[in-house]
DNA sequence: TTGTAAGCGTTATCAC
DNA sequence: GTGATAACGCTTACAA
């Protein structure tokens, strides 16, 4: 394991020299510089990075946060950060669970992007205060080394729910989200208020977290209770998933004649099942290149606006047009 | 941001008392341990990971190096990894790219596990050689410092092939994958050595590179050439969803009927589509789960013997029986 | 039981 | 242009 005092030791040089070499600096001559550049390949020198960032206090690593590492959900997103932060010489280290979060207050990450709810605030806002900087993507949080870049949830409810209205629908269900994460309570919230605004009144709420099983308990209640044609907004495709496989497998019902779904993320899954889904969209990969782009601003100590990721619709055949039947 | 020092100062002790009673060495009596704990508490000191890893040349941490960050597909690998190392006191950061293998060389991380074809075997050997420890699952690569844990592909694959035999099936194609992978080659060969041991010679290679659009295409020339029932062996689900989607949709023809389909990996998405996919099942969780005791085992300078993980067949009806009509 | 001091591998500030 | 040398924050003999 070659070091600097090595590669001075068999050019005959001071390690200041070989130093300044290695790095490029201009102050040495370009011969004695190519000398020790040759004699760092022979002994396969690698800089030690613990020992560069004890001195420079620059990693160039960001950590990205996640509650966990299921389901495809993170794919595209974890992409778009890794391109972006590459092109501007920073490595990505995507990171999950408690212990991983000190790499933030123990200066191995340069900043940090987080989306796992689990992740206090109470520490988020306690790494800031330390001088660290990090992009939110799950809550909103005021201070100056935090910025934020959340998707525009309230208007993917919205629009789901007056796409479900548009085509006729009046009695709704909602399959909720794990509570106490933000972009489940904002979806609740805008479909809640989507719905009242609208005069409509006849629609229940059926708790889910995230998960396909919980769609498909929905499901089963749904089934049991039914009566008339309904509409059903998931607050994920994972749920609109489950909520459409039990339907079509265990009941009579069919998705998109007597029960109508819409889902909200656009995952893989909801394009590849039949009758295609409907859902909202929005580009993962777009939220991860903002948010690196951000991050590197706060890290630079520009100031930054907070961001929105915007969200469309994309209709399916999962939503039966019922407005001829009323 | 308070270092050993700083509070030393404040507790009028020195630096290695300081130090001492931060790592519980019973050295120090309980008193200025206490002491020192609470100043520590109030100053909110977070030791720096780079200095203590220069000195004890010990992150803790473990490398896990991917192609990309796409697909669902590594998820519950992911997840077992870190749930092994996350109990033995080991912190997992999951990297993608060049620029990131330099973790390993570079003294970051305490090893690695290489999922990703495109990190040369030079580089990998040449790491083995400078003393770092490595698991590798995706290639065959003899080093007292490297550790291999690999898919059973060849039992898979046969497997996959004896199953549509016996459901009565002699025609059939085999949907390939990306050149130069291992998986994707140890299938290929075992797919080839079963049928041809079979005394089967009618089947037909289509390339694929393991993406959904490549079982699309692949689905076309089937389509576009069919004349009596076959069977098709996609080398990983998400083509088999390619073919599958393509049949369904764009073909007179019916899988699990004309066209039989079987895949590997039993990713979520083949359960989901109708009729359900058949595959090759294996435990992603605890791929990464003996991947990383191995690797544990290795840096504690342990000699592990390679593993081997197993597959099992996972019938569907997408696959027809035959046999009667034969 | 506590303090002193060396050293981990770099970078960077000075002299020379 | 090159070489001592201090410093980064920590651990750990060794001394007191």
């Amino acid at each position: 394991m070659a070091s600097i005092k090595d590669i001075a030791k068999r050019a005959g040089v001071s390690i200041s020299t070989v130093s300044y070499a290695l790095n490029g600096n201009s102050k040495v001559t370009k011969e004695t510089a190519d000398r020790i550049l040759k004699i760092a390949e022979e002994l396969q020198y690698v800089p030690h990075a613990a020992a560069r960032l004890l001195k420079t206090k620059k990693s160039y690593m960001i950590g990205i946060f996640l509650k966990d590492f299921s389901g495809s959900f993170y794919g595209d997103l974890l992409q778009g950060v890794k391109e972006y932060l590459s092109l501007q010489g920073y490595d990505l280290l995507v990171c999950s669970g408690q212990r991983s979060r000190r790499l933030l207050p123990e200066k191995m990450i340069d900043g940090a992007i987080v989306l796992d709810e689990s992740f206090p605030t109470t520490d988020v806002l306690q790494y800031a205060d330390q001088g660290h900087k990090i992009i939110v993507l799950d809550r909103e949080l005021q201070h100056p080394n935090i910025s934020q870049v959340l998707l525009d949830n309230q208007a993917g409810a919205a629009l789901a729910i007056e796409y479900l209205m548009e085509q006729g629908h009046q009695h709704f269900y909602i399959v909720t989200g794990p509570k106490h994460t933000y972009d489940a309570e904002q979806r609740l919230h805008a479909a809640r208020k989507t719905l009242t605004r609208n005069g409509i009144t006849d629609w229940v709420e059926l708790d889910g977290d995230f998960t396909k099983q919980t769609g498909i308990t929905a499901a089963e209640h749904i089934v049991a209770h039914y009566t008339k044609p309904c509409a059903v907004f998931c607050l994920n495709d994972e749920m609109a998933a489950g909520v459409h496989h039990y339907v079509k497998h265990s009941s009579p019902y069919i998705i998109g004649e007597q029960i109508s779904v819409i889902g909200f993320d656009h995952t893989e899954l909801s394009q590849f099942i039949e009758p295609a889904l409907a859902t909202i969209y929005y580009s993962m990969r777009k939220w991860g290149t903002i948010a690196s782009q951000q991050l590197l601003k706060v890290i630079g100590n520009e100031t930054v606006e907070n961001e929105r990721i915007y969200v469309s619709l994309v209709p399916g055949s999962s939503v039966a047009n019922i407005a001829d039947h009323t």
